[in-house]
DNA sequence: CTCTCACTCTAAGAATCCTTAGATTGAGCG
DNA sequence: CGCTCAATCTAAGGATTCTTAGAGTGAGAG
């Protein structure tokens, strides 16, 4: 080729090294944890380091790293900085991560088996059947994420309450009608928790499979902005 | 819950924990060039040793990092071990990465930018294509990748002549027909040096854009063994 | 049984990564 | 401008990870 010299040898070896700082981004359980969180809508540092429970600074330092792997980007508003996700292939990718963890989990973790098997008795319901029985009113939808995260996206006709506030305000709902949760993903216990909760004070409570990543990836309609009331 | 004392955050830890297990395990280079050499068909410790320019102790560590995060996986025969991916969800992972990666490469590495553009000159073909001109007998099917890769596996019809002895053996090769070089990969150097070398020698010659792993996981026909002569 | 071969394990030094505290930057506000 | 606040940068230590050489293991051959 052209007069510049490079070995395939060479050239192989940048390619790995380039997949590798990717594989590199994802090596750590605090920067998956915040690209969970992001997944969810942009969000600062600041309310970053908060729910990842992280140092300001280390929470900058991590989120630096998936930034130099182009897995999320910035852009500054006022004194803030907030974080997104780059692409569209990171959602692929942090899937792709727990669908291979997923044989690890049964076998390594008991603590984490047994937390999840426990639920599973609860008889998850999938995203399609959510939205027929949703629309048809048979169900009420449950969102138990922070409300910061509901505002930035959230199924439409979602009721918010975050789970640390559902305790005081369990008297919202409905005796009669199924109350199906969700949070942010198949592993995320902010649902299982709530499904908990609510059976306790005799509510009729299922959890949702999948989390709002999963929902806005399958193109299913979404809404953004917080409740009124 | 029954008697066990686990609080949802050390059960989210738990779980980021083990997803990390696995971005750990893609955090190498040479780690990812060995499941990359696995994705073409099993191989012992020393094959992959050789392959990837790794000392037997080194390729052995690394391969236990990867058979820990459960990627791979291994039999023994004889007095050999022998390494495979362990499940098909890792192909998924392998893609994943490389895709965001690709945003990545096009600004980062001139070097390997330079390299893969100038072949994109050459018009890869893609995998439908080629099954059907390859079917029409309008072309000649290449795999260049080393003879243990192709007993392993390959795509049916095609001729076996490893890179490294391409040069000595082009006179096999006819000069009218057009013939598609495949190897590992989108990423693989083989392909595009083969091309290289047929163009050299006044044929008509092209890329295929997929590698095997991708054609076998398409679901696409898989032949096995040496070929005969 | 002993020997060999392929592989794994162990230990130690080198390199890299992570966290933390304190300094610095950059935007908005009075 | 000078102040404040969010975020980043820098430097230092402590913890992991990587590589290498050398010892140990297990299967097959003689």
């Amino acid at each position: 080729m052209s007069g510049v010299v490079t070995s395939p040898r060479e050239v192989k070896d940048a390619l790995y090294e380039q997949f590798a700082r990717v594989g590199k981004a994802t090596a750590h359980p605090k920067r998956l944890e915040l690209l969970d969180l992001l997944l969810q809508g942009e969000r600062s540092v600041e309310e970053l380091a908060a729910a990842a429970h992280l140092s300001m600074t280390s929470a900058s330092a991590q989120l630096q790293v998936l930034r130099q792997a182009r897995l999320v980007a910035t852009q500054r508003a006022g004194k803030r900085v907030l974080y997104r996700i780059a692409d569209d292939t990171v959602y692929t990718l942090v899937r792709a991560i727990t669908e291979v963890a997923r044989a690890r989990l049964s076998e390594v973790g008991q603590t984490v088996r047994a937390y999840f098997h426990a639920r599973d008795s609860l008889e998850p319901i999938d995203a399609e059947q959510l939205r027929r029985r949703a629309a048809a009113g048979e169900v009420v939808v449950l969102d138990v994420r922070p409300s910061a995260e509901y505002a930035a996206g959230h199924i439409p006709g979602a009721v918010s309450i975050p789970l640390d506030q559902l305790a005081d305000r369990i008297a919202d709902l409905p005796t009669g009608t199924e109350i199906v949760a969700y949070c942010r993903g198949p592993y995320c216990v902010l649902a299982a928790e709530a499904v908990d909760l609510l059976r306790h004070a005799r509510r009729r409570a299922r959890r949702l499979q999948v989390g709002f990543p999963q929902w806005r990836h399958a193109g299913l309609p979404v809404a953004t902005g917080s409740q009124i009331g």
